[in-house]
DNA sequence: AGCCAGGACAAGT
DNA sequence: ACTTGTCATGGC
């Protein structure tokens, strides 16, 4: 299969990396897997085909591009196992932050990161991919035979209400509509956002119709990298419930990779109720 | 079949 | 400050 890139390249992770782990965490919606440890997806107006043997990655774009853009999306620069020393705080977070050490915290596009989760409200996993697919294909540009980018806020803000009904995503529509026309009209700089404080950043977010404190703290972790957000959702609550008294403030106790803590926490919480394994 | 989902929001206590 | 009903759709 690798003989078939056009372009290949090869690079040596450190530490324990796994994109299984990465891409099936619940903070992308747009890879596909095609074997163990092997996934096709599409960010940035690219599709990439990414395949793990041992530590060993090979990426079916050049060096050039990969230096430019997925190293960084892959956070393959940061050090996890510090960071997994930090927050494991207790003997259950130590031993899911172990369970998922191969986990990156993605570098994803705030736009598409920040669209992504306004839909995700009030939904599940395969019918969030299904209307961002639906959304890609209908609005963004073709890539290739079976891709599409993700459609900028301009090429959204243009579109009406009725327009949006093939994505199928009921109420959220509007939502997405005001979070278009704030962006492309410069009511909301997204770019500028990124030099914001944490607080004031999440205040900018929580601005926007449809974006509550769940959805800002998605975007803040996975749109622009606050490892310290900590999204609190229906699978977090059950894993707090069952593993920690009801006073505990996980923010407090996991610090500045909190947002980190919960994404191995979420990871094992939702591995496990399909199949027992922590 | 029916419950509820990686919620937000307004309206009611 | 908490609780509740509602929103549109579909996965399981």
């Amino acid at each position: 299969m690798q003989n078939s890139f056009a372009e290949q390249t090869q690079i040596t992770v450190s530490d324990v990396f796994s994109l299984d782990q990465t891409f099936s965490c619940g903070q992308c919606f747009r890879w596909e897997r095609l074997a163990k440890e092997c996934w096709r997806g599409t960010a940035f107006g690219r599709t990439l085909t990414l395949c793990l043997d041992g530590d060993i990655l090979r990426a079916s774009c050049s060096s050039e591009e990969f230096d430019a853009l997925w190293r960084s999306y892959l956070d393959l620069d940061s050090d996890y196992a510090a960071m997994r020393r930090c927050i494991s705080v207790d003997s259950y977070t130590a031993r899911c932050a172990q369970y998922g050490a191969g986990i990156r915290i993605l570098r994803q596009d705030p736009w598409e990161t920040l669209v992504s989760f306004i839909l995700s409200q009030c939904s599940n996993i395969p019918r969030i991919k299904q209307n961002i697919t639906r959304l890609c294909s209908a609005f963004g540009e073709k890539i290739d035979e079976n891709a599409s980018s993700f459609p900028g806020p301009e090429q959204i803000a243009v579109l009406s209400e009725d327009e949006l009904d093939i994505l199928r995503c009921g109420y959220r529509a509007p939502y997405i509509l005001a979070a278009a026309r704030a962006v492309s009209s410069g009511l909301l700089d997204l770019e500028k956002l990124a030099e914001l404080e944490t607080g004031q950043l999440r205040e900018k977010l929580l601005s926007l119709p449809g974006v509550g404190i769940k959805v800002a703290s998605c975007v803040m972790l996975f749109g622009y990298h606050r490892l310290d957000a900590f999204p609190v959702d229906t699978w977090m609550r059950k894993a707090l419930r069952a593993h920690y008294e009801p006073d505990f403030d996980p923010k407090a106790a996991f610090g500045e990779y909190a947002g980190l803590a919960q994404q191995y926490l979420f990871f094992s919480e939702r591995e496990n109720s399909a199949r027992k394994v922590v």
